[in-house]
DNA sequence: TTGACAACATACCGAGTAGTATGTTCTTTG
DNA sequence: CAAAGAACATACTACTCGGTATGTTGTCAA
């Protein structure tokens, strides 16, 4: 996606995106540094630098990382026939389990979208965040176009698709943020707690109720 | 709250607080340097260190002015008559509106809670950040009794009343995001955002729906 | 008038930090 | 087996940042 980068193959780089992801998302962007990362790798500077020109496009490789491997944990919904709420309800839980399972690079995404938000940063740094960006928003227009045809279909009901689409996902995203795995019981909580999540997103997306101000 | 500082009655320290809300919401906390701020007021260090001990007390300070303002925004709701559900669609209004004309601080006392689930730091910043924290779960902890009274009258429907209310605020903080002001056609667009945001976590909390998986 | 203190500005220090230049070792290929 | 390049480690530079020590100016009470 947005070329420079092909599929990660290469187990070392992997190891040095993994462990990248590790401190970025501990101490966030700027508070982690390149010797952080190598340090967690038993490594050094040298490494990193050997792999990616800049501690930019090492942020940038983990968010692809990230986007790459949610892509395809909703791969087998995307196109699933049926009614578009059902089908939204099937990418919704993938997601959300998804944002537990892999939580620290969800995270690491998350943090990227919120960088590109926030403006600033350099000429060069900003092309490199809006290609990720991008790619995060092809992402996101699957979920809104699916709402909106379930509202065609008359089963969701909302104004506009954009504050819908941010509030849908914020409350989807929730738990990488409270979300701490517990060794043993991990499976049956993501699964209780993607349930109970998706479920309140789907009454706000179905719900009929007005506000009596 | 929390003892150390009165209200912030003194106009200088005022326009220190409010200068590094912009800086902290534009680059976040660790990418803002106190000289950042001290540029920002057209000032030196000086200034600030004689006001603030140190770059975590700055950001002490603006987070506790930040939660000052919205408790004093939804204070007429608190103990508001009549039914929960009520009540909390007050609340919940008048929040949501204050995220978005206070984005600046809302971000602030956001990222301030985040920086506080990644846990690190040193000793003396958990401290301060407890603090803080707490301060901020007493302010969720408002919306949390109003929406479990609501379920027991039988208005609410929900399992966990922690994730619950996590998902509820993320809905509702999410305008912090992505709203931004466009002079002269503000309030129309707050009060319209505010009531769709507001609308589809009333759904969330109220629909009956469950999900046919 | 004067001394004391508040409210800053200026100058500086030590500890990092991104990035680079170069050395070293291992692997692959002709 | 030799030579070339990949995959690092080491050493270094230029720079930034939080914090402090000290200097300067205005204010105000005695």
């Amino acid at each position: 996606m947005l070329g420079a980068r092909e599929v990660v193959s290469d187990s070392s780089t992997a190891e040095i995106l993994l462990a990248a992801a590790d401190c970025f998302m501990e101490r966030g962007y700027t508070a982690t540094s390149v010797d952080d990362v190598a340090r967690r790798l038993g490594a050094t500077k040298g490494r990193i630098y050997h792999h990616f020109p800049s501690k930019a496009d090492l942020f940038a490789g983990v968010f692809e990382y990230g986007m790459d491997l949610i892509c395809v944990v909703i791969e087998p919904y995307r196109n699933m026939p049926g009614p578009a709420a059902e089908r939204w309800t099937q990418l919704a839980l993938a997601h959300t389990k998804h944002m537990m399972r892999a939580k620290t690079l969800a995270r690491v995404v998350w943090e990227g979208v919120e960088m590109h938000l926030r403006g600033a940063r350099t000429p060069e740094q900003r092309l490199v965040l809006d290609g990720l960006v991008k790619y995060r928003n092809s992402y996101s227009n699957i979920f809104r176009e699916t709402i909106v045809q379930a509202r065609e279909e008359g089963d969701f009901h909302f104004e506009d698709p954009a504050i819908t689409v941010q509030s849908m996902f914020m409350a989807l995203n929730a738990p990488i943020f409270w979300y701490v795995p517990r060794p043993g019981e991990d499976e049956e909580n993501i699964e209780s707690i993607a349930r109970q999540v998706v479920t309140f997103v789907y009454r706000g997306l179905t719900g009929k109720g007005e506000l009596d101000l």
